[in-house]
DNA sequence: TCAAATTATACACATTTGTTCACTTTTTGT
DNA sequence: ACAAAAAGTGAACAAATGTGTATAATTTGA
């Protein structure tokens, strides 16, 4: 009863298909033009509601009987073929974009993997933001710990003391408190046991933004 | 050409009835469904195009000639009609309600004056969530400072060692770790200059939710 | 290479569905 | 109350669409 591993890949472009045409109609596709429409080669009613019933027994469609174009997308994602990444009024999505260890998070070319909507209505969300998880128990004293995702408005500019985050050297990203001293720049770990951070003009140093904000998904 | 307004309100039903049978469905009614799913009043196959030919001609439907099912809801609210209960694709709705000084915040018959919509694929929103925002600091070593709002999961038990929302004799509200040592509750704020808090049999008291999570929207 | 399983095709057919039309009923404005 | 306009009805029809069957082509595993 099992089918061939090419089918399985032709049954979902079809679904492919059928959810980007759904997505632009507001209705499904139906089996003449899915032969017309799409481009699986398919030129038979017949195989295209093969594909049909395969996709409905895989859970993936849900159908009543002799009824026209009356397929449901039962997959979860039906509202994000609806409504694409929108922004309703309460909330605003901003991209994650790493941790604060993983290196350069904001090089060109990086593509955001994943993203989290925010609820504008208590964060300040103004311009452009970011988030990013804190790696490491530097910032403790400021309540902000390790595995923390924090809010960072995008600027290259800070204010002395407040919390940026900054790359070093093209580097490593990290979290500090900031003192711009003049001939230097101080970065300042809110923990006791850890030193300040001094950097020189020998090294490159780049202000990517300024924490705003946080969130933590567990209290232990 | 212009209709009659009680026949106008009539058109709205049928609008409404299509909308709803869309959000439930995933497609659209044919015209014998309106007739017999609806509960306009239609007994004609005609009448009931004639209220869609009408919604077309309104602009609040688009069409295609002579398909099944092929009509599409053009009133920008589909992604409403789509994903109900404003939690949409990646968000919940979570009550806010008040802070931990304020009494008896769950008290039957509490109006929430305000919610928050959280991302649900960052948090754990999992049954029954509310919000409450902390007041004071005895919570300054687990990184919950003065003015974050915890998310808390309604339940009325706890483990021991779980940080919990609780109301003791009815009054105040508090957020303190939690130890049940039998003959007595022992409540320790996370913060080496405040005393542990002993419940004994004379005080009421009543867990009211365990904390799972945490936001802040301002880093100093 | 060979046979079985799978996939694809063409076509006929039945059902669903939109459309039209003649006619009736209701509503509206005077 | 009356006529015109609007709305509603039922039935017939045609188009769109899903379904089943017989058959051919392809793929798979040995």
């Amino acid at each position: 009863m099992a089918h061939y591993a090419k089918s399985a890949q032709k049954t979902e472009a079809v679904f492919e298909f059928m959810k980007k045409f759904y997505k632009e109609n507001g209705y499904m596709p139906t089996v003449r033009e899915i032969i017309s429409l799409s481009n699986c080669d398919i030129k038979s009613t017949a195989s295209a509601k093969t594909y049909i019933d395969r996709l409905v027994s895989e859970g993936k469609l849900a159908k009543s009987d002799n009824k026209n174009r009356a397929l449901k997308i039962v997959d979860d994602n039906v509202k994000e073929i609806i409504s694409v990444n929108v922004d309703n009024e309460n909330t605003t999505e901003v991209p994650f974009l790493g941790n604060t260890a993983a290196g350069a998070p904001l090089a060109a070319g990086v593509v955001e993997d994943r993203s989290y909507s925010l609820p504008n209505d208590y964060f300040s969300l103004k311009g452009n933001n970011f988030l990013l998880q804190v790696k490491g128990s530097s910032m403790i004293n400021m309540g902000i710990l390790d595995g923390d995702i924090v809010l960072v408005k995008s600027q290259n500019t800070a204010n002395n003391g407040q919390i940026v985050v900054a790359q070093i050297d093209g580097e490593n990203v990290t979290l500090k408190r900031y003192y711009n001293c003049g001939s230097y720049i101080k970065l300042k770990p809110e923990n006791d046991e850890m030193e300040d951070i001094i950097i020189t003009h020998e090294h490159t140093f780049r202000i990517l933004g300024v924490a705003t904000g946080l969130m933590r998904n567990h209290i232990v």
